[in-house]
DNA sequence: CATCTGGAACAAACG
DNA sequence: TGCGTTTGTTCCAGA
């Protein structure tokens, strides 16, 4: 196969399917052509002329999960009514024309990749039927989430089981083994991939099927909604998700019996391999950073749009899944791609034909990828363009009949409306395997859970959605290898309801006007799903190694009358989900002072978390182009130093004399590969010695990342405009901010809300609405308590547990965790008001996160947009590729360093 | 007894 | 190819 082209692929692909299920049939004819049938899986093109979804139940065959990979739902398009947007099915293919096969539809319509072939096919008996009603799609999901209807097995390895009847050519074990064929295996070896791949799949989807609810999570609460409830939206049914449900397939592999881990598919992709940086880091991972995105569904809103306004918005966007079906693994390498396109999902391996769509699959790399097929995107934005693109946003306002993807930016604010998380999650919280039992709920860092709640609207109640986001520099979308995990039981006050939309499981929960519009998030837990098997899937480009940080996306679709509804949405910090990462990198949660003179020589006290008796402090600063320029070691006063807490000395500055304050960063490190995200500092002339102050310096210069707000989180609303925190690389603010990429927040509007930014640390209770904060935040709740892990043998900490400090009051706003992300890319731009982009926020990068050019990040005032704009845009491809790369690499790259070490 | 955790053993990837 | 390291996943055990 290997040798194969493309074509030769599909075909075989085709044959595959058709053998062993009848996918042929489907897809066969047409074998997509188009751009859809890119896209589309092989499904897809089945399903193309068939009815939608639902109702054939020969759909059914739930593609690979979801679109989540690249997920690039299509843009929506633009309503008729101006400044609205219609969604378009989030990867669905619009089947169109093309092929014959897809004939029927004629036109244009979007299916989901999902329900296409499958169906037919049935490989259990059982679970075909399943198939059909079970909406869930998950796809995303890993197989094993959801316990697929006992039947079935499988998710791929389940081999026996489910697969079984279907393909599985290679029960049990098939599954990695088989990709073996991507290096050269030979044809068959191929196809028993295609066929693992395809198994796996079908056998996820028909386990979905399978399960004869929704969800196989008990749904036990009752979905939240209202009336008006957008939700209802997305699907035809408001209750359900019905329609949802029924498009997507995720799969649900049952819950594979714990075969042997398979190595992660992936594991031919290695991830550094590509060379370039950006399938390594986590943050990235993926097909590389730039690439991908540049492929990204550009966000930008006018699209032309493909389909056809007739199609049901509801569906497409249900559909979604489908469009995941796009291979958009195909696009990483092109060397993988052709292998991995036996998915059975898509025919895509081959797609590098696609019409237009082709961006993914031949795409060259830096094309742009799937989407395409049906959507507008075909113009690949150029890099910088895509991280202007991405940072843009989309409009929040659509038509109550198309939601918006779940990959879409939105803006966290909207004219009187703002989403805010008023609790932030703690920075670590160890995902729990579907071979394990929970491991909670996520909590909070000052105790409890997060809270999320909904400014400016209070009428009637709303429904909450809550998914598992990325955390990497890209576009906030969901986490292809982490779900929301629902929880349940007496400690859980909080009614939430699990769906699934395009893939992805999302939590709703309702915001009651007698809550204030409040949510106390005790109900979500997250689930990680292996490796191997969702980089197995068909569409799926994104690299689970180190991919562990995750971020917790709300939105809420406010019905605004005249059939649209504002959709509004505010991610969290990063999470880091490993087990390792949360034991072993160290972490600042807040730090005070955040500015001295190039002097040095002030007492600096940290607080976070990790913190070792030989964590080092390391000082740096980076150059325009994100060069090491210098590097300094504080000396750490190790009597005055826990696990939590760590006093040192601000080095000296390198040069005296300078006239301006100085953007510098700093970071703690544990040894290799072993450090915190880098924080912003600033050294200041000594002219302006007086000021010192921690916080005070920072307010003097915007451009410091530091935000202006007190250190601790004043998150009192009352913020000035340009909020952006010091912490984390500056570089990296920008991207994350973690609530929100608010984009447009603060400048634009009044806000009625705080910054967006503010997010970090924050702890604000909910209901008060009000920042609690203000105080500061505790800087952290950590306690000292003696370092877990004795470095030293037994012998204790080094560090008198007891000496804390008590975190001089203007201890900067922690960052959670840090959060990695990086990217100079904001999340999500707000469309409207100009995203500001540079809104930075601080986006802690999380290890590598000194990747990013700091130099311009550092400043973040949104005001300007700065930094994004500036920095980013002044960024060369090239840098950016360098910066990514070093997240790849791990971590930050700090020049020196251990790194290397 | 089930759930939630913290730790760690194991083994695949990496480098 | 061999080897040490890193990281993902599965298990175990205690609360």
């Amino acid at each position: 196969m290997g040798a194969a082209s493309c074509e030769d692929e599909e075909l075989e692909f085709k044959l595959v399917f058709g053998e062993e299920k009848e996918a042929p049939p489907l897809g066969a004819g047409g074998a997509g052509e188009e751009l859809d049938s890119e896209d589309a899986p092989p499904c897809c093109r089945l399903a193309l002329g068939e009815p939608p979804p639902y109702g054939a139940a020969p759909i059914g065959i739930p593609r690979p999960p979801p679109p989540r990979p690249g997920m690039h739902s299509p843009p929506p398009r633009p309503a008729p009514s101006p400044g609205t947007w219609e969604s378009q099915p989030a990867r669905s293919v619009r089947l169109g024309g093309p092929g014959g096969s897809s004939g029927g539809a004629g036109g244009s319509r979007v299916l989901e990749c999902p329900s296409i072939r499958i169906t037919s096919i049935s490989p259990t008996p059982d679970p075909p039927a399943a198939l059909e009603d079970n909406p869930d799609p998950w796809g995303e999901g890993s197989p094993r989430d959801y316990p697929p209807p006992e039947g079935f097995g499988g998710y791929r390895e389940a081999g026996g089981q489910g697969g079984g009847p279907f393909f599985s050519p290679s029960p049990g074990s098939s599954s990695l083994s088989s990709w073996s064929f991507f290096s050269d295996a030979s044809d068959e070896a191929a196809l028993y991939a295609a066929c693992d791949e395809v198994e796996s799949e079908l056998n996820e989807a028909a386990s979905r099927f399978g399960l004869g609810s929704p969800l196989p999570s008990p749904r036990a609460s009752p979905r939240p909604w209202t009336p008006d409830d957008p939700w209802s939206l997305y699907g035809p049914s408001p209750g359900g998700r019905g329609p949802e449900d029924s498009w997507l397939l995720l799969s649900a592999p049952g819950p594979t019996p714990a075969s042997p881990r398979p190595a992660s598919p992936c594991g031919k992709r290695r991830y550094s391999s590509s060379g370039t940086p950006s399938s390594a880091s986590p943050a990235l991972s993926r097909r590389g950073s730039l690439g991908e995105e540049g492929p990204e569904p550009p966000p930008p809103p006018p699209l032309p749009l493909v389909r056809d306004p007739g199609s049901p918005g509801p569906f497409d966007y249900v559909g979604a899944p489908s469009a995941e079906s796009i291979p958009q693994k195909t696009r990483r390498t092109s060397s993988e791609q052709a292998v991995a396109l036996p998915r059975s999902e898509e025919p895509a391996p081959c797609n590098g034909k696609l019409p237009s769509g082709a961006e993914e699959a031949g795409a060259p790399p830096g094309g742009p990828r799937k989407e395409a097929a049906g959507m507008d995107y075909l113009a690949v934005p150029s890099p910088l363009a895509w991280s202007k693109a991405r940072i843009g946003g989309h409009s929040p306002i659509f038509r109550t009949s198309a939601l918006p993807p779940l990959d879409w930016p939105l803006p966290s604010q909207y004219e009187q409306l703002e989403l805010r998380i008023e609790v932030q999650p703690r920075a670590h919280h160890r995902a729990h395997y579907e071979t394990e039992g929970s491991r909670g709920a996520v909590k909070a860092a000052p105790g409890g859970h997060p809270v999320v709640k909904l400014l400016g609207y209070s009428e009637k109640p709303l429904t909450l959605q809550m998914f598992i986001g990325t955390a990497d520099e890209r576009n906030l979308r969901p986490h292809a290898f982490y779900q929301v995990h629902r929880i349940t039981g007496k400690m859980v006050a909080t009614a939430s309801y699990e769906a699934v939309v395009s893939g992805t499981k999302v939590l709703e929960m309702t915001l009651l006007p007698e809550n204030n519009m409040a949510a106390n998030i005790d109900c979500a837990g997250i689930l990680k799903l292996r490796n191997s098997d969702i980089e197995l899937r068909k569409g799926e480009t994104d690299i689970g190694r180190k991919n562990t940080r995750v971020r917790l996306v709300f939105r809420v679709h406010v019905p605004q009358g005249s059939g649209k509804v504002v959709s509004v949405q505010t991610a969290s910090v990063p999470i880091e989900c490993s087990q390792r990462s949360a034991q072993e990198l160290p972490q600042v949660e807040a730090y005070s002072p955040s500015a001295c003179s190039v002097r040095g020589g002030e007492e600096l006290v940290l607080t976070g978390s990790n913190f070792l008796p030989d964590s080092k402090v390391v000082f740096i600063e980076r150059g325009p182009d994100g060069k090491l320029q210098w590097e300094e070691e504080a000396t750490v006063n190790r009597l005055q130093s826990n696990e939590v807490t760590l006093t040192l000395t601000v080095p000296e500055y390198s040069n005296k004399r300078v006239s301006r304050p100085v953007q510098a960063y700093f970071y703690v490190s544990n040894g290799r590969r072993k450090r915190s995200p880098t924080q912003s500092f600033k050294f200041l002339p000594v002219i302006f010695k007086e000021e010192p102050l921690p916080d005070a310096s920072l307010r003097g210069f915007p451009s410091a990342s530091g935000p202006p707000f007190g250190s601790d989180m004043d998150f009192s609303p009352p913020r000035p405009p340009y909020p952006s925190y010091p912490h984390e690389d500056p570089a990296y603010e920008t991207p994350y901010l973690s609530e929100g990429f608010s984009y447009g927040t603060p400048p634009l509007y009044p806000q009625t809300g705080p910054p967006p930014s503010y997010r970090p640390g924050l702890r604000m209770f909910p209901e008060t609405g009000g920042a609690t904060g203000c105080a500061r935040p505790p800087p952290v709740s950590l306690l000292p308590r003696p370092f877990p892990s004795d470095p030293y043998g037994g012998r204790g900490s080094p560090f008198p547990l007891g000496l804390q400090f008590p975190p001089p009051s203007p201890f900067r706003p922690p960052l959670p965790s840090s959060p990695p992300l990086e990217g100079p890319f904001p999340p999500q731009g707000s469309v409207h008001p100009p995203p500001a982009e540079g809104y930075s926020e601080v986006g802690p990068s999380y290890g590598p996160g000194e990747g990013a050019p700091e130099q311009e990040k550092s400043r973040g005032g949104y005001g300007s947009g700065f930094r994004d704009s500036v920095p980013i845009q002044g960024i060369t491809l090239e840098e950016v590729s360098e910066i990514i790369g070093r997240d790849l690499s791990g971590f930050p790259a700090p020049p020196g360093e251990e790194p290397p070490a």
